[in-house]
DNA sequence: CCCCCCCC
């Protein structure tokens, strides 16, 4: 195997000229001693033409480093870099992601007589740098004076996992880069290098014909390229015209932020912000408070301790906008953030967060909202963002944790347009001030899924719960509900002994009824099974009835086009036709006679009493067929039964009060969990 | 530097 050095690259890399993978050959290398932190190799890096001593290489890789992996005179190619100019002017070039091509061994020696590369030789300002970079987070930085570093990546972007809009999930988990830690790419999670394209939500998010400034989508594609020339958003001109602190930074984008760059402002919106806490563990203790803030390009978590917490819990509010500048970057950890972003950040004692009164176009919320129906098909414990009517709500209770703490609890059952319902519980404060009267549109913004009771979601910490958000989606949701989706028979995701309109079920198998004697008491008994039409009587069942709208009375036909009714005491030239069906109904065991009136004869049969009536004059066929195609299907039917009294002969008499189709999936999970409590 | 995310 031969390689070729990419010659010029050490020139190229130190001005921050966009390179595409350059390969370049490492000569030596050694440990920078650190008192804090991890340890960092600098390694000496050659084109074959010139060298350059100052590379270093991001901790993530260390590992090459600390398995002999990466050795004097191997040939590497470098997938990711960004180049630091420090304060006097020297530049560094961090290589944060690297593919050895060629080992130690393989290559045999030095490659070329490489000089080293003589930076006398530049006459420009870092801001030449940055203007002849394709890949700067901001071209229009050129025009800021004295920006202290420019931002160069080499690395390919590949299309983002999901398809989310800017906040794709899991970026790293499509690189390319088989010697850098899969775990370990926040590069590709920068929009410097995607096309404008990928940073539309508009292909993408669910928020699709959102036109408030609430949503990304306001955002033109442009905003989400840094590389276009986007005139305003993170433009340093702007900040700088308004409360920007300090002349000479930036305001660059959250996706861009990494703790390879020294100076540099964001502009974003808070979006959930903590209490103060406190902790003491053995290293000590404390107390906390932490936000999470959102702008065009992404979001981040910031954390603020002791010191901190005093200068700027009270400053930080919920939903506005500042300018943020002087915190720490740190790799996040994943097992407690939520957030779509590989690190976040910590404030210190000279950290900046000064409110910006220009916010109207940086986003408020990033949400990428899961159909209900559609929760049934995503993994346990992932984290998603669900928008629905809150049909229903319980009362807030207490309950005691596992570890004899106390919390408040409150479950809503939120209904979207795809029919489905499903269970979301808020925790402590927010489940003791919800309040659910006018059935509010609730979105929540990372939730968590759960499997209790088939599926169900729990707010966590992290969640931002939004009573009537001012957002396209909630009200395109409140017209549905209030038309028809108030109406609709929904089925729940959540099983809790009840299924349908919410009442509760009493499921019986139809000898059950018989057994348990029920309907003979005093009050009408209440069941529910699942049943098979056997046979449904046609004749007589419809009557021709009153056309007044609060009576259903028989009509007496005059036979001279008036039809008479008892009730109203009143001659009509019409009638309306009802249904009073009379079916045979059967489960594995026994079978019933039961009786259907109008509204559950029409579910039953499909179609409605008019139509039917229509038919049996005009197509007595097809009137047939309605009722063939009946016979032997299957439903829920929830049942009145009582005993009923006619001339001192007394019988059971069995009323469908509603007729629901089965979902096989809620259906079988009702039976898994029967089983499971019969054998506990 | 935290990291609690709960209950049926």
């Amino acid at each position: 195997m031969s390689v070729t050095l990419t010659e010029g690259a050490v020139e190229a890399l130190l001005k921050g000229s966009h390179m595409n993978n350059p390969v370049l050959q490492m000569l030596s290398m050694r440990q920078i001693s650190n008192t804090t932190g991890p340890t960092r190799f600098r390694l000496m890096m050659s084109d074959g033409q010139h060298y350059w001593s100052s590379f270093l290489l991001a901790t993530q890789l260390n590992k090459l480093a600390e398995e002999n992996l990466l050795l004097p005179n191997c040939v590497c190619m470098l997938t990711k870099t960004i180049t630091n100019t420090l304060a006097d002017g020297r530049h560094v070039v961090v290589v944060m992601g690297m593919d050895i091509l060629q080992s130690a061994e393989e290559t045999g020696g030095k490659i070329g007589n490489p000089t080293p590369f003589n930076t006398d030789e530049k006459s420009s300002s870092p801001q030449k740098f940055a203007s002849s970079t394709s890949a700067s987070p901001s071209p229009s930085s050129a025009a800021v004076p004295g920006p202290s570093y420019v931002n160069n990546s080499t690395a390919p972007c590949p299309p983002r996992g999901r398809g989310s809009g800017f906040v794709g999930k899991s970026p790293m988990q499509a690189s390319p880069m088989k010697a850098s830690p899969s775990k370990f790419s926040p590069m590709q999670a920068s929009p410097m290098k995607a096309s404008p394209s990928k940073f539309s939500p508009m292909q993408a998010s669910p928020m699709k014909a959102s036109p408030s400034k609430f949503s990304p989508m306001k955002a033109s594609p442009s905003k989400f390229s840094p590389m276009k020339a986007s005139p305003s958003k993170f433009s340093p001109m702007k900040a700088s015209s308004s409360s920007s602190p300090g002349s000479s930074t930036k305001v660059i984008p959250i996706a861009t932020l990494n703790p390879y760059q020294s100076k540099w402002t964001i502009r974003a919106r808070v979006t959930n912000k903590s209490k103060v806490r406190t902790w003491s563990n053995s290293k000590g203790e404390g107390k906390l408070f932490s936000f999470d803030i959102v702008d065009e390009s992404g979001e981040i978590k910031i954390t603020a301790f002791n010191k901190e917490v005093d200068k700027f819990f009270s400053l930080v509010e919920q939903g506005k906008v500042y300018y943020i500048s002087k915190a720490t970057l740190k790799v996040a950890n994943k097992q407690y953030t939520t957030l779509k972003n590989d690190y976040e950040m910590t404030l210190h004692a000279h950290s900046s967060i000064v409110p910006c009164d220009d916010s109207q176009d940086v986003p408020t919320v990033h949400c990428d909202f899961v159909p209900i129906a559609e929760l049934e098909n995503r993994d346990k414990d992932s984290i998603i963002d669900v928008i629905g009517v809150c049909k229903s709500v319980e009362d807030v209770s207490r309950i005691t944790t596992k570890t004899s703490r106390e919390v408040s609890k409150r479950a809503l059952n939120l209904i979207d347009t795809t029919g489905k319902v499903v269970t979301v519980t808020l925790w402590g404060e927010e489940a003791e001030k919800f309040d659910g009267s006018g059935q509010p549109v609730v979105a929540i913004k990372g939730a968590r899924l759960s499997d209790f009771g088939g599926r169900s979601l729990s707010a966590l910490f992290s969640s931002t719960v939004m009573v009537n958000p001012d957002i396209p989606e909630a009200f395109r949701l409140r017209a549905w509900y209030d038309r028809t989706g108030y109406a609709l028979h929904s089925q729940s995701l959540t099983e809790t002994r009840s299924v349908g309109s919410g009442a509760k079920m009493n499921w019986k198998t139809l000898s059950d009824v018989k057994n348990e004697h029920m309907g003979q008491g005093e009050k009408a008994d209440y069941f529910s099974c699942v049943a098979t039409v056997l046979y449904i009587r046609k004749e007589n069942c419809l009557y021709q009835a009153c056309p007044s709208a609060d009576c259903n009375k028989k009509v007496i036909d005059q036979q001279n086009g008036l039809y008479r009714c008892e009730k109203c005491n009143r001659e009509f030239p019409n009638f309306k036709y009802r249904l009073l069906l009379s079916a045979n109904l059967a489960d594995f065991g026994d079978n019933q006679w039961v009786t259907c009136f109008q509204e559950t004869a029409e579910v039953l049969l499909g179609h409605s009493a008019e139509t039917l009536g229509e038919l049996r004059d005009t197509d007595e066929t097809a009137f047939d067929e309605v009722f063939q195609r009946t016979n032997f299907t299957e439903h829920i039917f929830k049942n009145r039964v009582k005993l009923e009294t006619y001339n001192d002969e007394s019988r059971v008499k069995v009323t469908v009060m509603e007729v629901q189709p089965i979902d096989h999936r809620e259906y079988s999970r009702r039976l898994l969990s029967n089983i499971r409590k019969l054998a506990s």
